[in-house]
DNA sequence: GTATTAAGGTCAAAAAAGGTCAAAGAGGTA
DNA sequence: TACCTCTTTGACCTTTTTTGACCTTAATAC
């Protein structure tokens, strides 16, 4: 199969992490987009595909001056809080398929967990989502 | 990562006070500018943007002959926390007042983010509350 | 006391990034 | 062919930094 512009910015970036050594690396968007003469959202595309967290990143960004784009490549506390994290989603799930909550509660959890758990730092984050779904499990039993 | 001058100059007041064994130190901007051969104007910047009250830090200045930008380090953690989380909880309650939440949802998110913020590292407690009450307030205006 | 000088503050414009979103294109597949 | 998914592009938006002109305040000299 041919590769799409998509899948050399991937293989590229892949080959700065693995060179890098550390498990993380800054790259310019709009010099990246220089280097593959194309348009920057296309990095921007690669980024948000390929580099998701499901596939084991997780990427930052500034805008701005010296503004940049950082993609961690996670280690085994990210992929734990990951599981973690998966796991309370679909104990989520199962309390609304058993409807003990509702549709917009499931939707409300799932957002402020999301968007609250950016705030715990790395290595606490699993212990995070565990102690959530406890809480949330201790809630509904009374 | 390509600092930007802003950056830099954070760090190099970081290294001020960590050197200066005291939890606070005094600047003089202009000489700062100096330094780092900028306007006097970008110290001012990078002092409101870094060393906010949020990151933990006071500042405070005097003008005129013999002035100063004083920062200290401050250890209101605990302080912050816990008047965010009240913050959070008097959102909450407000949400209920008006009914936007039920007062089983009320409930159950002041139990979940009770117990799982005890998972939350000390500096980091007052700003998981406040994202958990953007979130909430995110979701809640879609 | 007033004038001068020596600080720091404010605010808005310009510059320097990156983000969003929707439309158009490409490649496969029923 | 019709349709679907993934890719590519571009116009427009938001955030962050940098700079500079102008304002305010405090100490000191007269």
């Amino acid at each position: 199969m041919k590769k799409s512009l998509a899948d050399r910015i991937e293989e590229y970036i892949k080959v700065l992490i693995a060179r890098s050594g550390a498990q993380q690396i800054e790259i310019q968007r709009a010099e990246l987009a220089e280097t593959f003469s194309c348009v920057p959202s296309q990095v921007t595309y690669v980024v948000a595909t390929r580099f998701t967290e499901e596939a084991g990143y997780l990427s930052e960004s500034r805008r701005g001056g010296k503004g940049f784009i950082r993609i961690s490549c996670c280690e085994l506390d990210k992929e734990a809080a990951r599981e973690s994290k998966q796991e309370l989603f679909i104990f989520i799930d199962r309390l609304l398929e058993v409807e003990i909550i509702s549709q917009k509660e499931g939707e409300m959890l799932k957002h402020v967990i999301s968007k609250s758990s950016q705030e715990v730092a790395p290595e606490q984050k699993s212990q995070f989502f565990d102690a959530f779904k406890f809480a949330l499990a201790d809630f509904l039993k009374k």
